[in-house]
DNA sequence: CGCCTTCTTGATGAGCATCAAGATCAGTGG
DNA sequence: CCACTGATCTTGATGCTCATCAAGAAGGCG
């Protein structure tokens, strides 16, 4: 029992210390590539959601890589978490138009913080399993695959992050990223064009399943 | 106060959709080595706090290996997830008691689910920065560090689990677990003996920081 | 003792990081 | 219109690290 008001008596704290200190803040913001949404050492006072565009969230690891923890799409929810100041980064991938919550407001819009959280850890499991797949190929083709999910399953897309986001996202090098796109198109299973090749055509579904599943 | 109930809300209609078609269980069990907890396809309708002992969360690759999400010790919930059925392993690595709290008795006994879901977060957003980490020896170590934090920061302590464990959970293989582990005992970083060589008593705290960092 | 599991050590090869350089493209200004 | 510039992407060569295969060492237990 007194586990059990312990427990009661975090949730309370949890959410009065993210609320304090600052302003609630709700409303639409519109960034450029590479602009900031948020930054580590910031107040963690609000939730975001993704309207137009995409937003990269990631983390300094200690020898000062970039690691991208997650891409968030159009209606995805970012920026939720338990400390009381960010420990991570969000930026804008592209012309990106967010939706800002703060958090203290979901009591009169009750917002499922606890989806959120759940989505997210969801997301976390997934890239887990993705990440630790020792191949770079496997790695490509499974982000092919989840870019292709993110718009409706579309068999051709535009890559909104750069060869440098995706190798911080999967763990992979530039280069090591660079050539397994060229294995798969060079053995037909998409096709590359446009500005910076981030034209996506998945020509062959089966064989990127078959490589990233 | 308002947040809590909205909180509570939020609680009430995810807990309603997972606790439908089973019946609530509570109370403690006990466990032994490799017994399971819950599996892929059942149905989630509790959460899990261990009492005792540890357990090992994991999924299965497409190819079938087990890969471990995540270690569980005293005082840490697991289990909570979006889907309606687990899609993931819960197994005790040792003599093991949990507590198990059926969701839907967090009306009643609100137990801060928001909590827990932010909580296994972080810990699966610092897995990934651990994970993706090239070099073998800075996992091990970084793993050698969070067991000693796991035992309130003790410089000698016990692994309960197998270097089996230890390789899928950091996405190496039994090899590169044991021979990363001769090489921080030869450089006199850490000490080992026991059963499986699974006591360890760390000698130099700051060469071990410096590899795990 | 024999059998089993777990952990360790050795030899070899594959795959990726690294370093280096070339290719493509958008933007800029003569 | 073309040359210049910088960013991004691709390709090539080399070495290191880890997975793999194989076998030995160290308990635990009947």
């Amino acid at each position: 029992m007194t586990t059990m008001s312990a427990i009661a008596d975090n949730c309370l704290s949890t959410l009065n210390v993210a609320a304090k200190g600052r302003q609630s803040v709700s409303g639409i913001i519109r960034l450029g590539p590479g602009e900031c949404v948020y930054q580590a050492g910031e107040r963690a006072a609000s939730i975001y959601q993704v309207q137009a565009g995409a937003v990269r969230v990631y983390c300094l690891t200690h020898n000062g890589h970039r690691h991208i923890l997650s891409f968030y799409g159009v209606g995805e929810w970012f920026g939720l978490q338990d400390a009381e100041t960010h420990e991570d980064f969000a930026e804008a991938v592209c012309d990106t138009q967010i939706r800002c919550a703060a958090v203290a407001s979901c009591m009169a819009a009750p917002i499922d913080l606890l989806g959120v959280a759940l989505t997210n850890l969801a997301a976390a499991r997934a890239r887990q399993l993705l990440v630790i797949r020792p191949s770079a190929i496997e790695r490509v083709a499974a982000f092919v695959q989840e870019m292709a999910a993110r718009n409706s399953g579309a068999r051709e897309f535009e890559l909104m992050m750069s060869r440098s986001d995706i190798a911080d996202y999967l763990g992979l090098t530039v280069e090591s990223v660079a050539r397994s796109f060229t294995k798969l198109r060079t053995s037909r299973v998409i096709h590359l064009q446009g500005r910076g090749q981030r034209q996506v055509r998945i020509l062959n579904p089966q064989g990127l399943a078959a490589l990233g599943a």
